[in-house]
DNA sequence: CCGTTGACCCTTC
DNA sequence: AGAAGGGCCAACG
């Protein structure tokens, strides 16, 4: 399986209300590279992954968001009842999920 | 085709 | 405590 699909299945593998950072899924993946876990969100064709539930390490929301900026990215952690600490930071603390690797 | 850039993180100085 | 460097690889010019 390409690491884009696995990137793509852990994200969705997300529940609802919490999040998790770029570095945790690269980690689950086997690379310590979150680059390409990033850049794997921002190729992602369509809204079929919920990469409003992936944040970086700080928790905090990608700048350049795929579908309407980091603005539709808040509202919709907000819709799933994720706590944000700031407009641009969510709380690690209370969301953070950790992904489990599909093949481990 | 080669070089640079990049939704990033971690370790060492 | 902060700064610098290393990693790892696809996409863009």
């Amino acid at each position: 399986m390409p690491f884009f699909q696995q990137v793509y299945a852990l994200t969705r593998s997300i529940p609802m209300g919490k999040v998790t950072t770029y570095g945790e899924l690269a980690k689950a993946l086997g690379t310590r590279d979150a680059r390409r876990v990033g850049h794997a969100l921002h190729a992602n064709p369509d809204q079929s992954t919920p990469c409003h539930r992936v944040v970086s390490k700080d928790g905090r929301l990608a700048p350049n968001y795929a579908f309407g900026g980091n603005l539709e990215q808040r509202a919709k952690l907000i819709e799933e009842e994720v706590t944000f600490l700031d407009q641009e930071h969510v709380d690690l603390k209370k969301h953070l999920y950790r992904p489990t690797p599909p093949d481990l």
